[in-house]
DNA sequence: TAAATAGTTGGTGCCTCACGAACGATCCCT
DNA sequence: AGGGATCGTTCGTGAGGCACCAACTATTTA
C-alpha cells in the first residue's frame, strides 16, 4: 500500500467527472444523431485528431477498450469516411488510422452542434472557465496517453 | 441565436469528459468492489453529501436516471444503511433521502481508496491543477449554487 | 369524490462491452 | 526456410446498464 498522507481535502474528481460525462452523454446522443455519430465516435475522433497515425492496438490502449470492439468502431467511421486505414509501411501487419479531410469537418461540426448542450451541463461556469477545464481535461487525457509506460511506444510513434 | 465565435478553437469538453471518466470507472470498479460499491453508488452518494435531503424524484431529475431505476439504486445503499429514506412531514407521500454517518464514513473511505485510480488517470496534472479541476467540476455538477458554507464538510479524521 | 403525484415492484427489450476462439497476413528470430 | 509471436478481423456469448411500460399503494389537491 502507498502512504497514508493526511490530506485534509479529500477531492476526488471521479464521480463528478462520471456525473457529468453522463449528463453531456444523454444530449450529445440526440444532437449527433442527425450527424450519424454517437458519443463514442466522437471521442475516438477526438483522440485521433490529438495523436493521430496510431496502430489500432494504441488505439484500444488509450481509449482502454477492448481490441475487437475497436474494430467495429471503426469500421463504423471508416464506412462514413471518417477515418482512413493505411497499411504501416514499416510494419505491414498495422493498420495506421488517422483522421481524413470529411473525418476533421465533421469533428468540428459535432463540435459546433454540441454547443447547446455543453451550456446546458456546464451552465455553471463562465467561458474562461470553461477553457480552463478544457485545457486541464485535455491535458490529462493526453498527457496520460502518450507519456504513462514505455510499453506503448514500441516503435517510434508520434511520441 | 448564439454569438459563439467561430473560431478555429471549437472547445468542447464532452468528449474528453467522457473519455476520462471512462477510465477513472473502469479502475473506480476494482478499487470499490472491496467496499461494496461501485460507481454509480459513489455518483449518488456524492450528489446526495452535496445537496442532501432531497427527494428521490429530484434525485432522478438530478442523476437523469429513471425514477423506477433510482429505486434500486437506493435499495442498495439503505440495505447497506448508508442512506436513510424518511418520509417528509410536509408531504407524507414523499420519501426524503440522506445520508447516514455511515454513509459519509464510507464515502470518505471511498475516496481515499481512489487515490491511486486518481493518480493513474490525471496523473499529467500537478495537486493544485486537480484541485482546480475538481473544483470546476463541482461547481458545474451542482449548478450555480454551491451553498457549501455551512456544510458538515465531515472529511477530516476518517482517513 | 376524483384526479394527480411519489414511490414501489415486476417485466421486457435494447445496447454496450468484455471475453474467448479461430483465422489470414506479416514480422522476427534461429 | 520454418516456427512462433503479433496485428487486425470476424463471430459468438454472456453479463450488466438502462429506458420504458404497466399496475399498485399511499397521499395530496382540486
Amino acid at each position: 500500500m502507498s502512504a497514508q498522507p493526511l490530506d485534509s481535502s479529500e477531492h476526488r474528481s471521479g464521480a463528478l467527472l462520471d456525473h457529468l460525462a453522463r449528463r453531456m452523454r444523454l444530449r450529445s446522443e440526440s444532437v449527433l444523431a442527425p450527424l450519424g455519430l454517437r458519443p463514442r465516435h466522437l471521442v475516438a475522433l477526438t483522440v485521433l485528431r490529438a495523436g493521430g497515425g496510431t496502430g489500432q492496438q494504441a488505439l484500444a490502449t488509450i481509449l482502454e477498450m477492448d481490441s475487437t470492439n475497436i474494430v467495429g468502431l471503426l469500421n463504423d467511421l471508416e464506412a462514413k469516411q471518417l477515418i482512413e486505414r493505411r497499411r504501416s509501411p514499416e510494419d505491414r501487419r498495422r493498420h495506421v488510422v488517422e483522421l481524413t479531410e470529411d473525418g476533421a469537418k465533421r469533428l468540428s461540426e459535432a463540435e459546433c452542434a454540441l454547443a447547446g448542450a455543453e451550456d446546458e451541463v456546464l451552465g455553471a461556469l463562465d467561458p474562461a472557465e470553461r477553457e480552463t477545464l478544457y485545457e486541464l481535461l485535455s491535458r490529462a487525457s493526453t498527457g496520460t496517453a502518450v507519456s504513462c509506460t514505455e510499453a506503448i511506444c514500441v516503435a517510434d510513434d508520434t511520441c
